[in-house]
DNA sequence: GTATTTTGATCGATCGTTCGATAAATTTTA
DNA sequence: TAAAATTTATCGAACGATCGATCAAAATAC
């Protein structure tokens, strides 16, 4: 299944949705068509099971070492320095979940997904409210000012056309809390 | 080829670059499929021409008032908001920019349009750093502060989760001021 | 009446999916 | 524990539908 998930991730990030198909994917595998149906319901089915999967493995990687208890600060600049590592270590995962986002095929079949990928940063944000710490804006304003951002950055760092180092990270991360903070 | 232009808008908004496809764009604008061959070269050559022209459609409207000589600040300001009517108004042209900008098709066969679709507002941020107004940082990270949110505030807005009124706009543009000012 | 535009028919290729046949692994029976 | 029965996993072949694209003929415009 991991093979299937594995070609289905290379395929897309080579040639986009429009491009794949089953049989492709098979290839890809060195397994037969067929058995793909064995697994999941439909191309759909998988596509869907595979964005998920990719999904949850962002989410726990984002919020590594970061609990309800964390202080804001601390896990404001964690989350944030944990996404450029998933930037940086998964670029198939991370390019393959900006093109699904961007599709009505998840938009479509994922009612659940409102908010956004980075919905279960809301609490800390609204806490970061309570606290006095952050504005008192709309909690996706302030999500959306510090995390887009590295979204733009992290695809222009896989573009060739900025450096993801240490020192360019800390420095968008001051950047984003300038921009939210009270 | 408005028409094949505006039927190919419609179900690549619907339903994806995955599922669009000839024949398909052919009966939603009631005409023969091979009419678009006698416009385009391919189906690949008619959504890269829809492309350029969506994209500079939007800097038309985006630069619109804006020319050299405008203040930095001011030219700043109107960009955001001519930006953000684009989005009000011309939703479907948005939503498309989204889905080919994620996608590797556009990626592949687009060469030129290194730096992304807000490159034409680099010189006005150059002239604002040599002005001692912005933030002596790479050009393509206050571009990126200062316009990816409302890319994806106008997306939140589309989805019904975010109010693009005058008010929250203007918010908007204060706060882009903000993380991009020395 | 020539040139331009549009059509319907048609091509081979590929699409997503199903099917029956088995190979491999597991469980049940004796 | 050996044999039998069942479940799980994989395959290649094949289905009708649709794909992108072509082309001669018809319609329209000038």
């Amino acid at each position: 299944m991991n093979l299937i998930y594995q070609a289905t991730i290379e395929l897309l990030n080579e040639s986009g949705l429009s491009e794949i198909s089953i049989s492709k994917i098979a290839k890809r595998a060195n397994i037969s068509s067929s058995i793909i149906y064995f697994y999941f319901e439909s191309k759909e089915d998988m596509l869907i099971k595979l964005y998920f999967l990719l999904k949850d493995q962002m989410h726990q990687l984002m919020f590594h070492g970061v609990t309800e208890s964390t202080p804001v600060k601390a896990g404001f600049e964690n989350i944030l320095r944990n996404y450029s590592n998933y930037i940086l270590h998964h670029k198939d995962s991370f390019l393959l979940m900006e093109q699904f986002i961007g599709s009505p095929f998840i938009r479509k079949n994922c009612k659940d997904q409102n908010g956004g990928v980075f919905k279960p940063m809301y609490p800390l944000f609204e806490r970061g409210i309570k606290e006095g710490l952050f504005k008192d804006l709309e909690t996706n304003l302030l999500v959306t000012y510090s995390c887009m951002p590295f979204v733009e950055m992290g695809k222009e760092y896989l573009n060739g056309t900025y450096e993801f180092s240490s020192i360019n990270i800390e420095k968008m991360i001051q950047m984003s809390w300038d921009a939210i903070k009270v």
